[in-house]
DNA sequence: CTGAAAGCGCTTACAG
DNA sequence: CTGAAAGCGCTTACAG
C-alpha cells in the first residue's frame, strides 16, 4: 500500500535513522489506514526483542500501584514499549517466571516493585540475564528507584509535634501479601520514632496502632486511641486509606478535625484533596517513570554501573491538621 | 542427542500421535538432560497456538483469586497450557487486552474472572475470535462457570433463623475495585432476606451491615448491632474475611461464640478450620479446574453451544454456630 | 536510502 | 513412523 518492500516498514517500524522522512510518512499512513500493528512474537523471534517489560509486583489491590504503573506505562509506551504485569502470588510463582521460558517471561526486561527478591535466590542474583530495575525496593546491585521511607516518618513527627496532644502512629506489621516481606511501614514507624524523641516527646507502644491496610484499621485505632488518651490527637496514619477510616471515625463521633483531631496521611492518593487530608505525598508515577527510563537505559547499555535513585516524601497541609479556617485565610 | 530430526521433536513436544513410544521416549529424556523447552513465540509464529491463556481477574488481592488461579492452572498445565494473568486496572487497560495485538493478548484463549465484561462492547461480545470463558460470571453467550450466590444468602438464613435471636447481615456494596461493577454481595443479600421471610423472621435495615472487603469491617459490624440490638445473635457475613473481623471482635468484647454470637462465614478458606468458623463453602479450585476444563474444550470446537455450569455453596458447620462442647461430643 | 535475501525457532503437510 | 522442506511474520546485514 505505501509502495515499498517489507523491510523498508520493518525499519519505520523500529525507527531506524536510514529512511527518508516522505518514505517513512507514507509507510506510517498506511500501517494507520490498514490498522496494522507487527505481531511482536515474530519480532521477538526474528529480532530477539519483543518491546514487553514485565512488571512483578504484589498481589495487592491498592492505589500505590495503580499509579505506579501508570507511571510506568507513560514512559515505557513513549519508546513503544508494552508491560506485562504479573502479580507475586506465591514463591512457586516467582520460581516460574524467573526460570521457565514461559512466554509470560520471554520479556525484555524486568521491573521488580515493592520487594528484594533477590534474597530469594542464591549469590543474591536474579537468574536471569535480562536487565532488572527495582522500584519501591532497593538493591546496590540493581538499578533501584526507592521512597526514603523513615524520612517520611521523621518528617511526619516533627511535623506533628509541632502542635499540642499527644503523638500517635497506626501502623501496619503484617505483611501486606503473607508471602514476601516488605519493610516500608517498620521504615516509617523507626523515622517517626526518631522524629519524635527529636522533638523531645514520648510514644508509648499504646499510641502505636498495628491494624490491617484498611480504612477500617483506621477507625478502630481511633476508638482504640480514645479508650486510653485524652484530646488533642496529632495522628501519623501509615498509609492515606488507613487515614480515611480516621476520617470516617471522627465524623461518626462529631469530632472537630483539625482541632480534637489532627491527621497526617501518608501517599499523596489524588483523592485526599477532596477531603482535605494532609499526607506526605510520594511521587509515585514519577517513581515508575524513572524506574520505566532506567531500565530503556539499561537496555541500551547492559554494563552500567548500577543506580540508585532516591526519591522524598513532600508534606501537603491540608484542614485535616491546619483546621478548616487557617485553610480559607491562606 | 536423541538421533532424531527437528521435526519429530517437534511431535512428541505436540503429543502427535504418530512417534513412536520408544523414539518419543528417547527425546523427551533428551529434552530433560538438556533443560530444553520450546520457545512460545516461534511456537506461535509458526503454528498459531502460544499454548498460553490469558486469566482477566479483578485487581482485588483476595484469597479468592488466589485459588482460582490454582484450580486454573492445575487443570491448564496438565495440556501444557500456561497462563498469563491480567489484572483489570483501568477500562481503559481492558481496551488495551481486546484491541491491541500487545504480546500480552497473543494468547490462545481468554479466561474472565468475576465480571460479564460484554456490557462494555456493542453488540454484548468481545472484540475477539479466541475463545472466552467467563468464571464467578455467566453470561448466555459464553460458557461460564459460577456460584450460586442467591441460594447461598438463602441457605444462611434459613440455616441461622434454627437459632434463638435476631440476624444480621453483613455486606460489601462499594465495587470492589471501584471500577468494574460485580453482583455477588448483592444476590447473596437477596437470598438472605428471601430465606428470612420464608422462615418467618424479619431483618430490619439496621440488621444489615455495609462496610468494605475487610476484617476491621467485621469488627464494627458487630459493634454497630450491639448498639441496636441485643445478644444472642446470628451473623451472616457475606465473605469470610469479614467473619474473622467478627471473630476477633467477639474475643475482644469476651463474647461467647457459638452462643452468645452464632457466626456463619462465606467462601469457605482454608484458614477457617483452625478459627472453627462455620461457613459456605465456594469450591474455587473445582470451579477454576471446570472453567479451564471448558476453555481446553472450546480450543477443540469452536462452534459447540455455550455452556453454564452452576455451582452450590456447601455448609460447613464449625463452632462459631454450634459451640464448642457440640463440636466435642461429636 | 531501499529492495531482496537469509535467518530467527518453531510447525506441519509431503514424501517415503 | 520419520526426515527434509516450506512457511509463519518479522529483522537485519548485504548489495546496490
Amino acid at each position: 500500500m505505501a509502495g515499498v518492500g517489507i523491510g523498508t516498514v520493518s525499519r519505520v517500524i523500529n525507527n531506524h535513522p536510514s529512511v527518508r522522512a516522505e518514505t517513512r510518512a507514507r509507510v506510517q499512513q498506511a500501517m494507520e489506514h490498514l490498522g496494522y500493528a507487527p505481531n511482536p512474537h515474530a519480532r521477538r523471534v526474528a529480532g530477539g526483542r519483543s518491546y514487553t517489560v514485565s512488571v512483578l509486583l504484589p498481589f495487592v489491590a491498592t492505589e500505590f500501584y495503580t499509579r505506579l504503573i501508570e507511571g510506568l506505562e507513560a514512559t515505557l509506551s513513549e519508546e513503544r514499549y508494552d508491560l506485562a504485569l504479573f502479580p507475586l502470588i506465591t514463591p512457586k510463582r516467582l520460581e516460574r517466571y524467573l526460570r521457565s521460558n514461559t512466554l509470560a517471561y520471554q520479556t525484555d526486561g524486568l521491573i521488580v516493585a515493592s520487594y528484594d527478591l533477590t534474597e530469594h535466590f542464591v549469590g543474591g542474583q536474579f537468574p536471569t540475564d535480562r536487565p532488572v530495575v527495582l522500584v519501591d525496593a532497593r538493591n546496590p546491585n540493581y538499578d533501584s528507584v526507592f521512597m526514603d521511607n523513615f524520612l517520611g516518618g521523621k518528617l511526619a513527627a516533627e511535623y506533628l509535634a509541632r502542635f499540642p496532644g499527644e503523638l500517635f502512629f497506626i501502623t501496619v506489621e503484617e505483611d501486606i501479601d503473607r508471602i514476601f516481606s516488605h519493610t516500608v511501614f517498620a521504615e516509617r514507624r523507626a523515622g517517626f520514632q526518631q522524629g519524635a524523641a527529636l522533638a523531645g516527646r514520648t510514644v508509648n507502644p499504646d499510641q502505636i496502632f498495628n491494624t490491617r491496610l484498611s480504612a477500617e484499621g483506621g477507625r478502630l485505632a481511633l476508638q482504640s486511641f480514645l479508650r486510653h488518651y485524652k484530646l488533642p490527637f496529632n495522628i501519623f496514619a501509615g498509609a492515606d486509606l488507613i487515614a480515611l477510616g480516621v476520617l470516617e471515625e471522627v465524623e461518626r463521633l462529631g469530632l472537630k478535625l483539625g482541632h480534637d483531631v489532627r491527621l497526617l496521611g501518608f501517599d499523596g492518593q489524588p483523592w485526599t484533596a477532596q477531603h482535605g487530608l494532609s499526607t506526605l505525598a510520594q511521587p509515585v508515577e514519577a517513581m515508575g517513570a524513572r524506574a520505566a527510563g532506567l531500565l530503556l537505559e539499561r537496555l541500551q547499555n547492559r554494563r552500567a554501573e548500577a543506580r540508585q535513585v532516591r526519591f522524598e516524601p513532600h508534606l501537603i497541609e491540608r484542614a485535616s491538621t491546619l483546621g478548616a479556617q487557617v485553610i480559607e485565610s491562606r
